[in-house]
DNA sequence: GCCGTTTTCGGCCCGACTGTTTTCAGTCG
C-alpha cells in the first residue's frame, strides 16, 4: 500500500479538527495543520523520503519528533493511532458542523455536549425545534444563521474558477466606480495571488468617504445577503454562494492592507513573525517599531521595512518564497511578452470550430513567431480523429501555407492518444515526419494508479514524442485528475527529454502550480498552451500563464518562450530515430 | 507541537465584527 502525501495530510486535518474542539491548545493544532500543509506541498513523496536513509522527515519545516513519528506511524500502517482515539471521542460529523458560518470549535463542542449535536443532520433537527437558543451563548439570531448556513454548506463545496472571478471582480469594480473620491481600489485575496480557484473576493478602497462605498457596496445587483456591514469592513453573499468582502482603508495604509488581505495566511502569519524577530510588529497598518510608524503606503515599502525585496503575489504561499527574496534568489518569473508561440490547438478538420488558415491568422495577428497545429488522432473517434494518411494529407496543408508565410511558421504537429497500454494509435513511420508530437491520455481513464503511471511513462518513451498533453486530465470542479504518479512521470519525462504541458484552458490548468516548479527542480522544460478549439480560445494562455508564474517558471525553463529557430533546434536535436 | 541572532523554556500573528452579553468570547479572515 502506498501513501500518499495527500492521504496523511488529510488524516492531521482531521486530528487538528478534532483536536480543536476538544479544546486543544491552539498552537498545538496549529501545528498539525501547519504540518498537513507542508506534507500537501512536497513535491517528493513523505513516505519516500521516509524511505530514503539520506534524507529525514524531521528537516521539513514544522516537523519535529513527534511529527515525524506520527508521519512514520501513517506511512506504515496508513493509520494514526491519535485519530482513532478522537473519533472515539468525537464524532467526525463535528467537523461539517464548524463549517456553518459562526460556527467554530468552541461553539460546535457546546452544541455536541449540550444538545448531542454530531452532525449537519442533528444540529438542523435541534436548530429547527428551537433548541439551539436555548444553549447559554447562543440567542435566536445564531439559530437562525445556523439553519441558513447548513443549507449553505451543503450547497458547497466548489471555489469559482479564477476566469469566473475575473467577471465578477470586473463588475464589481465597474459598480464601485460610482462612488465619488475613490482613489485606489484593488482586488486582493487568492485572486490577486492567481490561484486557480478563487473562494471568496476581497476589495480594497481608499475612499473619502467609506459609508457612501460601503452602501454603494451593498446594493450591487445580485446581492443574496448582507453578513457584515462596518465602518471599514462589509461582507455580502453573491448569488448562491460567493462572499464577497470591501474593505475600506486609510491612503497611508494601503500598502500594509493589500499585503495582508493578498495572504496567504502562511505567508503572512511567516511574515509577522519575521518582523517580531526584527523587533518590529506588522498588521494591516503597517509596519511599527513600538509606536512609530515605518511604512505602509504601498506594498514595496512595506517588504522594504522587513529588509525584503517585493514578492510577486502569486509567489506568497510560504514555499521557500521569503527565504528566497532574502537570498536574492526570486525567480524572474515568465510574462506574456516572453511567449512566442502556441504549441497546441485544433482546427476544424477534427473538433475545432475554426480553419486552419483562420487559426493560422489569430496567432499571428498576436505576434506569435509560431505555433503548432496538433489535431487528435484515430482513437478519438468520437471528433473524426485523424489516422496516419489524414494526418500527412493535414500536414501537407500545412507545407502549402507555410510557403505563403515569412516571420510566422505553423509546426506539423499532433495530439496522438496514448493507449490503454502505452502504445501511441499512430505509426512510428508517420510521427517520425511531425515537427512536434505531443501524446495524450483521452480514454480508459479509471486505471490503477500504477497501470496509468506505467501507461504515461512507456509513451514518454517513445522516441517521436516530445510533449505530454494535460498530464493529470482534470477538469477543475468537474473531474479529478488521473490517477498516476506524477514523480515518476516527471523523473520519466527528465529521462526521455520530453516537455510537460501547461494546458492553459481555465478548467484544467494541467499541470499544476506544484507540478511545475518538480519540473523546474528536475531539469523538464513545461510549455503553456492554449488546447485552443477556437479563434477565441487561442485568449487562454495568459490563464497558463498565471499558473506557470505561481509555478516559479522562468523564461528559460520553457519550451514556447524560444524563438522559431532555437525551437526547431532543439526539437531536432532530440529526435532519436 | 515546534522552535531558537532574547535557544531547551516560554513564547507562538493580529484586528474587526457579531451576537451574546453587561464587559466579552468566539469566529473570521
Amino acid at each position: 500500500m502506498v501513501v500518499e502525501n495527500s492521504d496523511i495530510a488529510a488524516i492531521f486535518d482531521e486530528v487538528a479538527d478534532l483536536l480543536e474542539i476538544s479544546g486543544e491548545s491552539f498552537f498545538r493544532v496549529r501545528a498539525y495543520r501547519n504540518a498537513s500543509r507542508v506534507i500537501r506541498d512536497l513535491s517528493r513523496s513523505a513516505a519516500g523520503i521516509e524511505a530514503d536513509p539520506e534524507q529525514k522527515l524531521e528537516d521539513l519545516p514544522g516537523i519535529g519528533k513527534d511529527l515525524a513519528g506520527k508521519i512514520r506511524e501513517i506511512v506504515n500502517t496508513g493509520d494514526l493511532a491519535l485519530r482513532r482515539d478522537l473519533e472515539r471521542e468525537y464524532p467526525t460529523g463535528l467537523m461539517d458542523v464548524m463549517k456553518v458560518a459562526g460556527l467554530g470549535p468552541r461553539k460546535a463542542h457546546a452544541l455536541f455536549l449540550e444538545l448531542g449535536v454530531k452532525d449537519l443532520e442533528s444540529l438542523g433537527e435541534a436548530a429547527r425545534a428551537g433548541r439551539v437558543k436555548e444553549v447559554k451563548g447562543f440567542g435566536p439570531r445564531t439559530e437562525a444563521n445556523i439553519l441558513e448556513g447548513i443549507y449553505a454548506v451543503k450547497g458547497l463545496g466548489n471555489r469559482m474558477m479564477w476566469a469566473d472571478a475575473e467577471e465578477r471582480v470586473r463588475a464589481i469594480m465597474e459598480h464601485m466606480d460610482a462612488v465619488p473620491g475613490i482613489s485606489a481600489m484593488e482586488a486582493a485575496g487568492s485572486y490577486r495571488r492567481l490561484k486557480e480557484t478563487v473562494g471568496d473576493l476581497d476589495v480594497l478602497v481608499v475612499c473619502d468617504d467609506a459609508g457612501a462605498a460601503s452602501e454603494r457596496f451593498v446594493s450591487f445587483p445580485g446581492v443574496t445577503r448582507v453578513i457584515a456591514k462596518g465602518p471599514t469592513r462589509s461582507a455580502v453573499v453573491i448569488g448562491d454562494d460567493l462572499q464577497v468582502d470591501l474593505r475600506a482603508v486609510a491612503a497611508d495604509s494601503f500598502g500594509a492592507a493589500l499585503q495582508y488581505f493578498t495572504g496567504s495566511q502562511a505567508h503572512s502569519v511567516a511574515l509577522r513573525s519575521m518582523a517580531l524577530r526584527k523587533g518590529l510588529k506588522l498588521n494591516e497598518y503597517g509596519v511599527f517599531r513600538d509606536e512609530k510608524k515605518l511604512a505602509g503606503r504601498t506594498e514595496e515599502e512595506v517588504y522594504e521595512a522587513l529588509g525584503l525585496p517585493w514578492i510577486p503575489p502569486e509567489l506568497r504561499e510560504n514555499r521557500g518564497e521569503i527565504r528566497a527574496a532574502f537570498e536574492g534568489g526570486l525567480p524572474r518569473l515568465v510574462s506574456a511578452k516572453d511567449i512566442r508561440g502556441d504549441l497546441h490547438m485544433h482546427t476544424d478538420l477534427t473538433d475545432g470550430r475554426d480553419s486552419l488558415e483562420a487559426m493560422a491568422a489569430d496567432a499571428r495577428r498576436r505576434g506569435y513567431l509560431y505555433a503548432a497545429v496538433t489535431n487528435h488522432t484515430k482513437r478519438v473517434a468520437m471528433v473524426k480523429g485523424l489516422d496516419d494518411r489524414g494526418l500527412l494529407d493535414s500536414w501537407r496543408a500545412i507545407d502549402r501555407l507555410n510557403e505563403g508565410l515569412d516571420e510566422f511558421h505553423l509546426l506539423k504537429g499532433v495530439e496522438v492518444d496514448i493507449l490503454e497500454n502505452g502504445a501511441l494509435d499512430i505509426s512510428d513511420e508517420v510521427l517520425a515526419r511531425a515537427d512536434f508530437v505531443i501524446a495524450s491520455v483521452h480514454y480508459n481513464t479509471n486505471q490503477t494508479r500504477a497501470q496509468m503511471t506505467r501507461r504515461i511513462v512507456k509513451a514518454l518513451g517513445n522516441p517521436f514524442v516530445d510533449a505530454l498533453a494535460h498530464p493529470t486530465g482534470r477538469k477543475i470542479n468537474k473531474r479529478p485528475p488521473y490517477q498516476v504518479n506524477m514523480d515518476d512521470v516527471i523523473a520519466a519525462a527528465a529521462r526521455f527529454d520530453v516537455a510537460l504541458e501547461l494546458n492553459a484552458a481555465p478548467r484544467r490548468l494541467d499541470i499544476d502550480d506544484l507540478a511545475c516548479r518538480s519540473a523546474r527542480d528536475h531539469g523538464v522544460k513545461v510549455y503553456v498552451a492554449t488546447d485552443a478549439h477556437s479563434v477565441s480560445e487561442l485568449d487562454y494562455m495568459r490563464y497558463g500563464l498565471n499558473q506557470a508564474r505561481r509555478g516559479w517558471l522562468e523564461k528559460g525553463d520553457m519550451l514556447n518562450t524560444l524563438t522559431y529557430r532555437s525551437l526547431r533546434k532543439v526539437l531536432r536535436a532530440r529526435d532519436r530515430s
